[in-house]
DNA sequence: CTTTTTGCAAATCTTTTGCACTCTA
DNA sequence: TAGAGTGCAAAAGATTTGCAAAAAG
């Protein structure tokens, strides 16, 4: 029993679900629902844009893709490993690298707990520029 | 000469101005555009939301409040002290709390440069319900 | 008087929702 | 066939923008 198939449960396999899930595996970066949407209009598998975010919506809560907020307040979303992370993300090229920080994560934990809060959760994100992207800015 | 002073820069110092900047010296926590707006209309002080849109982002460009995206993708403001630091956020009342992570800050930039990437920044914010709000929820 | 600001409404844009219709189990 | 899932268009919200009127230097 893999983690998915539970996390999916109940989930009919559509052909709808089932595009979604194959753009999201094809993609490595972050992308918006807009922009899978497009992506799949270009693989001529249509779907409406309301799905696509339902979709996007239930993978998520499902824990099966992660989602971001980009700067400019999208939510992006990606395929996942399952366990919590935070991401390094270029900022010329949107490649993201999964990093974890269990230290951070007890840091976070610990700082809400001194202040007495509860139901803590925490956002992390890394931004830089990649060694490909420094590389062709550079070379000016 | 205080950094305040050169970063309003050109500015003209508007009634409008003046009432959106002392709302924001009189709240502690991250409020979003539309509250602060609401509390101007409470103070009696007429101010268009568009206006109130303008100079939040005004002083934000200039580095005179913090602003954060709260979950749900508002954008939220708060009046900020100048040094680098993350924010405890109360879900429930906005309430924040400015807290610092040297080893967060050491850990996000040493992974950054263990993948090669430059110019790194970082973003991390904890969000739980402070003790009030727990409490007023739980009261049941 | 010239330039900056404001207000208001209209326009954008992302995301959600209502509902009738379609498809799966 | 019943219930889950979908499409489309309308609705909701937050934020931005165009433009004429008002205020500041």
């Amino acid at each position: 029993m893999t983690s998915t198939e539970s996390a999916i449960g109940s989930l009919r396999p559509t052909r709808q679900r089932t595009a979604v899930i194959d753009a999201l595996a094809s993609i490595v970066d972050f992308r918006s629902a807009q922009e899978i949407h497009a992506l799949l209009e270009t693989r001529e598998a249509h779907v409406g844009l309301a799905t696509v975010y339902r979709t996007l919506q239930l993978l998520s809560d499902a824990g099966l893709v992660d989602s971001l907020r980009a700067e400019d307040g999208e939510l992006t979303y990606r395929r996942c490993s399952s366990h919590h992370h935070h991401h390094l993300v270029c900022r010329g090229c949107g490649a993201a690298v999964e990093v974890e920080g269990p230290a951070v994560e007890r840091w976070a934990d610990a700082i809400a707990e001194d202040h007495g809060f509860v139901d803590v959760s925490h956002t992390l994100e890394i931004f830089g520029t990649c060694t490909a992207c420094a590389t062709t800015a550079a070379g000016s």
